[in-house]
DNA sequence: CGAAAATTTGACATGACTCAACTGGAGTGG
DNA sequence: CCACTCCAGTTGAGTCATGTCAAATTTTCG
């Protein structure tokens, strides 16, 4: 019933047609316009989304307003503030979309009720925030030991579709850099 | 058979005494001396490794040979290199014991096997896999958002026991701070 | 006690930030 | 079709946080 998410499962775990079709009663189809939020800050995460089309962000502002990117997530990523969504207290981050937005998305009670009736979709979100678990430690050791030009340039290797869609001020912020320090990066440093 | 993974387990699921013995089985007992390796760098991580008592540490090496601490392991937490273990591949991390440590290991096949008896277990897996993976995109926020003397205070108050037992020069390393830095934020820069 | 490791301190260098101004393109409305 | 505005990106000058290098001091532990 919805391609891209079945595809995506089966490349993590094996189903049977069957179960796949069962398992897509759980998510809910839903489309977003450019700029609106799949999840504010200070709401409750309800959802776990996945982008079947277009690109959002999850970011968290500090306490002078300014924005931290902790994630992209173009097509084929979750996205979600999964302390939020599993604790069911206010999230303190924001999603919102850079581009016109299809999703699909499960609630908590829909995805307990889905570990219950497939237990190999709990295999599917265990392997899922693995993957996830294991891009981050990497990322959080890329910060502590390379500059500033490093991290962008790994940036840009591993994510060229997220670079060429995304601006440049966002990237930066993703980084944990101001617009001007990678502009500057970006320039090569001539002098 | 193993009080303290009993426990933590059932911190997390529900796993009735028969069961728990069944998962004890899949579990080996080892000991390692400070400073011994429970993983090296270029070596396949071969189990996952719940620390039982003592303290370890997960960290990489720069191409200056400069440590970069990714994680300290106290008593009952979880240490191994997830992707050297799941892919076989040498790891980049090494994992070693700051203190005398007790552990229990399950290898890959093991786990599997583990996963195939006790569906439950995976879900215990997902449960842990999960909520390290919150805490870490907590961490991600705090090195993009925060100067190093918040980054450090909030260490201090969210792991005491690891602070207190820990040498400064390695809580710098976590933080990403060389041990001159940490030490003029200690001493509350006064000038 | 003595050696090694950890921590502190000082002087200086540097990467990244801040503030401010400027440029250039993408809409928008007259 | 042109002014006008808005936003992203660039550039410059000065500042600040943190790093580097070196040395002194304290602590740990065999």
């Amino acid at each position: 019933m919805w391609p891209s998410l079945n595809i995506q499962i089966r490349k993590h775990i094996a189903i049977s047609d069957k179960d796949l079709e069962k398992a897509s009663a759980f998510f809910a189809y839903r489309k977003f316009r450019k700029k609106q939020f799949i999840l504010q800050e200070g709401d409750i995460c309800r959802f776990e989304t996945f982008i079947v089309k277009g690109c959002c962000r999850t970011y968290e502002l500090d306490e002078k307003g300014q924005e931290h990117i902790l994630q992209f997530a173009p097509e084929d990523w979750w996205a979600g503030n999964l302390y939020s969504f599993l604790t069911e207290t206010a999230s303190t981050y924001t999603i919102d979309c850079l581009e016109d937005c299809e999703v699909l998305q499960i609630s908590k009670q829909g995805l307990e009720e889905l570990y219950g009736e497939l237990p190999v979709m709990e295999r599917y979100f265990r392997i899922i925030i693995q993957n996830a678990f294991i891009a981050l430690q990497k990322r959080v050791l890329t910060n502590l030991s390379k500059p500033a030009a490093d991290r962008y340039k790994d940036f840009v290797e591993k994510y060229p579709q997220i670079e060429n869609r995304v601006p440049d001020h966002q990237i930066a912020s993703f980084l944990g850099l101001t617009p001007q320090s990678l502009s500057r990066i970006r320039s090569g440093f001539r002098k």
